[in-house]
DNA sequence: GCGATTTGACCCTT
DNA sequence: AAGGGTCAAATCGC
């Protein structure tokens, strides 16, 4: 059985493999002739799609290692004892830091995260991806081995006013450079996008400078692609990731988008609803997402809803104007819950 | 003066 | 030990 799945297996990453290379051959004519927006547009989708195939099989085909290297999430924990000994000879000075880093780093595991690829087009002016509508404070930025550019950490700016422990990774593409890679963690549990639809003006101010006036403008030269990434939510801890550039799931009768495995668990700490690609070649086939959020803090003081991410600001501005196929869908994922089997209906990336 | 950013140091995980 | 993530003092900018 094994040979069989596995030449089969081989088959289909060369396969993909090699459409991805004629993609980025086309790509590559393409550039010598000037291509519409929407023709790289076109090829950027086709060449994403592939790179997620790809991934997910590699992924898959090698979960056992995975499964067992299980990196970063919740194996620490049985280590090590909040209140217990940590072992540190310097306890006493660092006990405060050790506690609050214990917590945070606890919290850290269990915090969804998803990663967003926001590309940005410098004709605008703009130098970087979008405000997401949320206020986020710079605390670090980190030179990373073999990339090209740092980087970035931001917290939530109402970390400690109001206890929100999302975080965001800033990252920009080695590959493409007008592409940062925004990796979130954890959800707001603040309410600032709670008081107005229109956000406070960002504090990114070394990634990207530009005004709330322009958002509108790059919000809508904004293609992302989200991808939704639950790490270590349970024994197996695995890494979940889950994209959305195409239809991947069931979609109900009131347009509700749902994974194939059930994630409506009532236990769920939030509810996602990222969304949303129209295949169509015109502009509103910019892929754009939102994810709202029915969350029950993990402190349990709040339940609260919340607009998250670029991509969702590009939905509420255009949603009136673009002709989505697909309307407010919202499914509910679990991430503690979530199956580690990832049965998010991979065909859907070929669409 | 206050809040945000920078950046070196420290801590944690692998 | 290495690399990634976070802290916090110093610095910057309004």
């Amino acid at each position: 059985m094994e040979s069989a799945s596995t030449w089969e297996y081989q088959m289909l990453i060369n396969e993909l493999t090699q459409g991805m290379e004629q993609a980025k051959q086309l790509r590559f004519y393409l550039c010598t002739t000037s291509p519409s927006e929407a023709q790289n547009l076109l090829l950027q989708r086709i060449l994403s799609s592939y790179e997620k195939a790809l991934l997910i099989l590699k992924w898959s085909g090698s979960a056992g290692q995975v499964q067992s290297a299980a990196p970063t999430s919740g194996a620490p924990e049985s280590s090590i004892s909040i209140d217990g000994s940590p072992g540190s000879e310097d306890f006493n000075k660092n006990f405060k830091e050790h506690r609050e880093q214990r917590d945070t780093s606890k919290k850290r595991k269990m915090l969804p995260t998803w990663i967003e690829q926001a590309r940005v087009t410098s004709e605008n002016g703009l130098e970087g991806p979008t405000d997401d509508g949320y206020s986020w404070r710079k605390y670090g930025q980190k030179d990373i081995l073999g990339a090209n550019y740092p980087r970035s950490y931001y917290r939530c700016t109402y970390r400690h006013v109001q206890n929100c422990w999302a975080t965001k990774q800033v990252q920009r593409s080695d590959d493409d450079p007008t592409v940062f890679e925004i990796t979130y963690k954890g959800k707001h549990t603040c309410n600032q996008s709670n008081n107005a639809v229109p956000p406070p003006a960002s504090p990114e101010k070394q990634e990207w400078n530009h005004k709330p006036q322009q958002q509108n403008q790059m919000l809508f030269d904004l293609r992302a692609k989200l991808r939704v990434d639950t790490e270590g939510l349970d024994n197996k801890e695995m890494p979940v990731h889950f994209s959305f550039p195409s239809t991947f799931a069931n979609v109900d009768s009131e347009n509700r988008i749902f994974p194939i495995s059930k994630l409506a668990d009532d236990v769920q700490l939030g509810t996602y609803s990222p969304l949303l690609v129209s295949p169509a070649l015109s502009e509103s086939n910019y892929f754009s997402a939102s994810s709202t959020y029915e969350m029950k803090s993990f402190r349990g003081a709040h339940n609260l809803h919340y607009s998250e991410s670029d991509i969702a600001e590009i939905v509420s501005a255009h949603a009136s104007t673009t002709n989505s196929p697909i309307g407010g869908m919202e499914f509910p994922i679990d991430p503690v819950e979530l199956d580690p089997n990832f049965p998010y209906n991979i065909q859907g990336f070929f669409t």
